[in-house]
Formats: structure tokens, sequence, C-alpha cells
DNA sequence: CAGTGAGCGAGCTTCCGCTTGACTT
């Protein structure tokens, strides 16, 4: 039996440093927490001054059994958590749970899994800080409080099941907000105007744009007006040198971000893969907030770039986070082995660990060097100035294997060559063009958009960001969604030989992709929210209470004292909440329905969000429409609530039997001869679509009925081989069998159908699953 | 699968941060 014992967080971790240690130490993994407050009530006890009532969830208390027997038999004990507030915690309970004897414990410390690390660490051991740990009670604590205390409000006044939370709540603000700001955003116009220009006789082109946009068509015209007869002569070259720095090895926000931005993953996708990498030895920790590489990593990637790009290219340095609440328990994410470049593995993770193998080497690499030119053009008829610009790379450096990208989507960008030209020289000019030009709004938050707004205030941790985004999703508070965009026109002027000809062009705006958008729940939800608990929603909450956790770590502060400097008011505004606040269902009234003369209003009803023609109290009961996918209480017109009512609606008669139109429980449908057709929200719309489209609707959805039976039999019409979303599979009396991966689903016989579906055991066969009613509406 | 939105009452929902596997369809 081995003499010591240490216990590690992770057990990808725990099999890591099994190997640097010898014999006599045997390495296990706690699983993270081991103790957490009761889930099924509050687990504080207020009036004892706060203390926490802590359990060993079911799922933890194999790991605590074997903790304890190894802990019994070994001589030390080496709490080797991670060193962070939490960390400290991890340390502490195992401590308490495992009956540990202070002389046969040591806590280590170390943030690099490297031999030498963990050897000096084994050198330099300590106490436990109670402190520390003290503050991350306090921060358990105050979240439970916090989450535990609201909900219930929420669920009084708004809807059963919702939520709220010291990170969640804030999370929805921003994405409230945001769209508000998107709605009240009114867009200017202003002409782009580029002069574009012959050098060498028609061989080489010269771009160029007026210094200035103009604002009005007018003026626009008048400046095109008083380019005829125009000499264009270059009056101006500045070269000015310029540099570009690699960008910090990838902490868990930055991965998630340029992950979404290069490969199109989404925050869960980032996660789950990189989870995979990293139990596979590939790379280093996936959750943490620093950019610190260990010694060893620097010196990797030196020779990486030595022995592949070069001395010039080489620059071995050591970054520092700027993030806010740091705690830089683990090293940035980076590649264990920097000499593979690539790896084996699926496709999603041969490219994740690409973009983090070329991040870290990158981040080791010297600076770009470039040159930017500034050219200025005269028009001998008025004062405007052409300007063009153009970008030299001189040195690539670090650009040679990675370019950072940005979320703002600019125009376009300046990283043009200029062809060599001289003072004075006169251009000859093609022609200009005058194109009209939208401001935009500021950008809806993408998943890993709001994780870095999230990480900029300081809320919320590298282990949360993905489940954080999740919850506010399954709350339904927060959609992520496409919008198809719309058509707008925008006028363009070609002035060539002195004429000026009009054209007008249409493009697209306003189209989005997985963009999160609030829901009319999640609207409600945060208005309350802000209306009662302005301080729980301050973007400054989390600092806040963040800088009492480092005075209480820094044994200024007595941890219960804090709480109940916090609880004391916020437990009197939920119960003044409870007592006083009425329910919320988003009314709005937005006229007067012209037939009834009754108020046409929209509001949050059983199933979501919907438009109601009269009061619920008038004798007559009221008449009800659901709003449509994309409908928001908020911003819905009167015109457009109305039309919700024509709705079923007949479109024409197609094989003698109407087609009417309608929305039900599952979004908008077309019925014809009592048969029930989807239509995607997306593609048509219930209160225009017309005979003609409604009736290719209809022929699509009968051809694919007609693909989907791969196979009927004679013998047995119950039993049918059908194709779904998922594959090929059996249907038999309202039941679905799978089918084996050893058979070809075309060639099953009658007979192989029955025997599948005769060996599928009993308990699967009769068993639904149990939906749980969480996102409706 | 499809146009609901009543009302009663029992029982349940919920937080944030550490960690990994189970789970089918």
């Amino acid at each position: 039996m081995a003499e010591n014992l240490v216990i590690v967080e992770s057990p990808a971790k725990a099999s890591t440093i099994e190997k640097f240690l010898g014999k006599d130490y045997i390495v296990k993994s706690s699983y993270g927490h081991i103790r957490d407050l009761d889930k099924k009530n509050l687990g504080i006890d207020i009036l004892q001054e706060y203390s926490p009532q802590y359990i060993i969830p079911e799922d933890k208390t194999k790991v605590v059994a074997e903790l304890k027997k190894l802990s019994k038999n070994a001589k030390t004990v080496w709490l080797a958590s991670d060193e962070d507030r939490e960390g400290e915690a991890i340390a502490w309970h195992l401590f308490e749970v495992l009956g540990l004897k202070q002389e046969k414990t040591k806590r280590i410390v170390f943030n690099e899994i490297t031999k030498n690390a963990i050897l000096n660490a084994i050198n330099k051991p300590r106490d436990i800080d109670i402190n520390l740990v003290n503050a991350q009670q306090a921060r358990r604590i105050l979240d439970r409080l916090v989450g535990f205390e609201i909900s219930p409000v929420l669920w009084k006044k708004v809807r059963p099941s919702l939520s709220a939370g010291r990170v969640q709540s804030v999370a929805v603000r921003l994405i409230v907000e945001r769209e508000r700001e998107i709605n009240a955003f009114k867009s200017t116009t202003s002409f782009k105007v580029s002069g574009h220009f012959i050098i060498d006789e028609k061989k080489v082109k010269l771009l160029s744009e007026l210094e200035n946009k103009i604002d009005t068509k007018e003026l626009t015209l008048n400046f095109l007006k008083k380019c005829t007869g125009a000499k264009y002569t270059v009056s101006g070259i500045i070269t000015k040198p310029s540099k570009k720095s690699a960008a910090p090895p990838f902490t868990t926000s930055t991965l998630q971000q340029e992950a979404s931005r290069k490969l199109s993953f989404s925050v869960a996708q980032t996660m789950a893969i990189a989870q995979r990498l990293y139990e596979a030895g590939k790379i280093t920790y996936m959750r943490t907030d620093s950019v610190n590489l260990s010694e060893t990593a620097i010196n990797a990637a030196k020779n990486v770039i030595l022995k592949s790009f070069g001395e010039k290219y080489s620059y071995p340095r050591q970054y520092k986070t700027k993030t806010k609440g740091a705690q830089e328990a683990h090293e940035a994410i980076r590649p264990t082995y920097l000499d593979n470049s690539e790896i084996e593995g699926s496709n999603q993770e041969q490219r994740l660990y690409e973009l983090i193998w070329k991040r870290t080497v990158a981040s080791q690499m010297t600076d770009a060097i470039l040159e930017k030119t500034t050219v200025a053009i005269d028009i001998s008829t008025t004062v405007e100035k052409f300007i063009a610009t153009g970008e030299v790379l001189k040195f690539d450096g670090f650009l040679k294997i990675y370019i950072e990208s940005t979320d703002d989507e600019s125009e376009d960008n300046n990283e043009r060559l200029l062809p060599p030209l001289t003072i004075g020289q006169e251009l000859t000019l093609d022609y200009i063009r005058a194109t009209q030009r939208f401001t935009h709004h500021a950008p809806r938050y993408t998943e890993a958009s709001l994780v870095k707004k999230l990480e900029e205030l300081g809320i919320g941790r590298p282990s949360t960001y993905a489940p954080t985004i999740s919850t506010v999703q399954q709350r339904g508070y927060v959609l992520k969604e496409d919008r198809e965009g719309i058509e707008r026109v925008c006028q363009d002027f070609l002035f060539k030989n002195d004429v000026i000809s009009e054209k007008v062009l249409k493009e697209n705006t306003g189209a989005e992709k997985a963009k999160l958008f609030p829901s009319d729940i999640g609207l409600i939800v945060n208005d309350f929210l802000i209306s009662h608990f302005k301080e729980i929603l301050d973007y400054n909450f989390t600092a806040n209470v963040e800088k009492e956790f480092d005075e209480i770590a820094m044994g200024n502060v007595v941890w219960y004292k804090m709480i109940d400097k916090f609880y004391k008011p916020f437990h009197e505004t939920v119960q003044e909440t409870t007592e006083k606040s009425e329910r919320n269902v988003g009314e709005r009234i937005l006229g007067k329905d012209p037939v009834s003369g009754k108020p046409l209003l929209v509001r949050i009803g059983r199933f979501g969000p919907m438009a109601q023609i009269g009061e619920s109290t008038d004798e007559e009961k009221p008449r009800f429409a659901g709003l449509l996918k994309g409908q928001s209480i908020e911003t819905i017109n009167f015109e457009d609530a109305l039309a919700l009512f024509s709705l079923p609606r007949v479109i024409g008669i197609f094989e003698n039997t109407a087609i009417s139109a309608g929305v039900g429980r599952f979004g908008p449908y077309l019925k014809h001869d009592n048969k029930y057709y989807s239509i995607k929200p997306s593609e048509d719309n219930p209160l225009t679509i017309n005979l003609e489209r409604a009736v290719e609707v209809i022929g699509l959805k009968r051809t694919e009925q007609e693909n989907k039976v791969l196979k009927s039999f004679k013998e047995d019409s119950e039993i049918m081989v059908l194709n779904g979303r998922f594959g090929a599979y059996i249907h038999y009396k309202k039941n679905n069998f799978k089918i084996p991966k050893t058979k070809n689903p075309e060639t099953l016989t009658f007979e192989d159908c029955k025997e599948i579906i005769s060996k599928t055991p009993a308990s699967v066969k009769g068993k639904k699953p149990v939906r749980r009613k969480k996102n409706s509406a």
C-alpha cells in the first residue's frame, strides 16, 4: 500500500501526475466538489449565523467512499486541489468529510502540470487557508440566497419553473438591453464616393475614396457635377511604419470566441471537443482564465519556431492577464506537446487542436511589420480630395501562422497594395461612383460575444460560461435564432466621361445567423427583476461582492457578517415584492377592435404570447390568437395583432376541397382534406400565403411521406421499415424499433423485422420518454 | 400533433462552480 495519497480535482490530471511521482504515491481525483448545499431546500440556517448544511450528493458517494478508504491507509494525504477559492474549499471539504488528521494532511498547490512544479510543491506544503475557504462559503451562500429566494417570487408573479440568479439574470439583461437599443435605432444614410483611376495605360488601377462621406443625394450630385472636366493630381504621399502583435494564448473565453468565429462552433460544442482533447492528453486544461505558459511550453514553442521558421520569428514571452477577477489556477489552453502541429481524431477535434496549436505558437512569435501608405489626390475643380490607402507587409512575423478574427463586420479593409506613384503625377479618371450607405445598429450578441462581455464584467467563471448560456435558453428567456434580412434599395450614381447615370441597387440587410434574441418572457422577467431587485441586476454587483469576498479571504471581514449585511435588506425586498407586486403578464393595450369596439391587447397567456380582443372580465368570452414566431409583445403593432384574428382563413379550393391556413400549438399550418401540413415561419406566412404556394407545400409533403416508407410487407401491413431523422427504423403498432447496425435496412425480410421486434426488451418497448415541460412558450 | 387561454389543489420548479460520464431518440 502506498504511503502517500494525493488528491487532485480531475482524473486526467491524476493519471498524469501519478507518472511523475514514484511508487510511494497514489494519485486520485475528487471529481470537483464533493459536498454542496442540499438541493431540496435552502440549506442555510439563517438564524445560526447562516450556517450551511452540506450534503454529499448521490453521484459523489462512491468517490468519497473510495477516498475515505485510501486515506485511512495512507501515512500522508496531500490535498492538491486547484490554487483558487473553489480549490481551497474542495481541500477543506475533503479534510472534513474524510475525517483527516492535521498531522498527516498537507495542502499543496501547483499551476502547471510538470514534474518540477509538482516536486517543488511537495517540498513546500502548507495548511488549508481557512479565510479563503470562508470566502468561498460566502460566495456559495450568497448565490444560493439570491437564486432560491428570487426564483419563487417569479413562480408566483410570472410563471412556474422560472429562475433568477446573480449570473444568469445579468446575462439576460445584456441581451434585452441590446435588443431595445436595436429597436430604438434609427439608421441614417450618407454617400460613399470612390474615385477609380487608371495608371500606366489601363494596366494598373487605383482605387481611392473621398475623404468624407457626403450626407445627402443633392450634395452628392453637386459634387459629381463639379468634377466635370477636372484634373486629378497626386498631391501627397505619406508612408508610416506600423506593427501588429500576436494575441496571447487561449483562455476558455477567447477559445470560445475564436472557435465561434473561425469554426462556427457553439460554446457548448467547443467545450465538449476541448474536453475530449484534454482527456486524450492532447491539450492542457480547458477551463482556465490564465494566459500563462509554463517554462517548458515556452521553450518547446521556441524550438518549434526555430526549426520551422528561423530565428527571426522567435520571440519568447510571458503574457499578463487583464481579466477582472481572474484566479489563474491553471495554465493557458495549449497543446501538451507543441511538436505535434496536427493530431489524429475527428475532424472537429483536429480543427480545434490546430487552432490551439497555431494560437500558442503565434503567441511566441515576433511582431508583423507593416508599412501604411496614404496618398492624397487633388481635384482641380474643388477643394475635396480623394485618398488612397495601401498597406504593405514588410515582415510577416506571427501572421505566418495565425490571424485573429474580430467581431465587427466592417465593410472593407484597407489592405491593398498601391502602385508606385510620385507627387505631381497626373492620374486618368476611369469613373467616380457614389453609393448610398446606411449606419448600422450595434450587433446582436452571439453565444461567444456574450461570454466575452460577461468576462469583461467579471461575471461567471470559465467552468460556467457554457452552462449559463444554455440555462438562459432553456428557461426560454433567450432564443438563438437566424433571421431573414429585408431588402432595401440604395441609390448608386456613376460618373463616367463627365456624364452622371443613376441606378437603384437592392441589398439585403438585417440578416442574422445564430444570434441571441430575448423572448417575451425574457423581457418581462428582466423588467420585473430590474424594478424590484435593481442592486442584483446591476452590472457591477458581482464586482462589488467580489471585493468583499477578497476582504474575507484576507481575514479582514467575518464571512457571515458580510452575508448578513446583504441578506437583511434583500430578504425584506423579497417579502415586500411577494406581498405587494402585481402578477406580471406584460399586457399592452394596442387599440380597439374596429368590429366589436372592444380593446385589443397582447399579453403572455398560459401557452405563451398571445393577442386578445375583449377583457377577461367581460360577460362574453374574449377572442384569443397566438402570436407568430418572430413577433413580440413588446414590438407588435395594432395592424399585425388584428390580422392574427383573420386566422384560420380559407385560401382557395384544391382537389375540390378548401385549403385553410392557421396557427396552432405547433406553429403555422395548412389544412386540407382534414390533413395538416406544417409551414415553416422562415419560408411562408399563414397570413399571406397564396393558393399556388399552398398547393406546392402540400405536394412536397406528400412526396416526402411517400419516400418515408422504405419497405412494407404483405404478411402484416402494420410492420413497416421507415426512414426517419436518425436513419431507418422499424415501425409496428405505434412503437419504433432500432435496427441493429449489423443489418442492412434495405434487405430486411419480414422475418428479420419480427425477430427484431420480439428481441427488443419490453421495458424499452413500452416506455414513453418523460417529456419535461420546460421549453413551452 | 393542431385553434387552447376555466378553476381547484397537490407537488414541483430554483442558484453558481468544481468535476465527469450516463442517457435515448
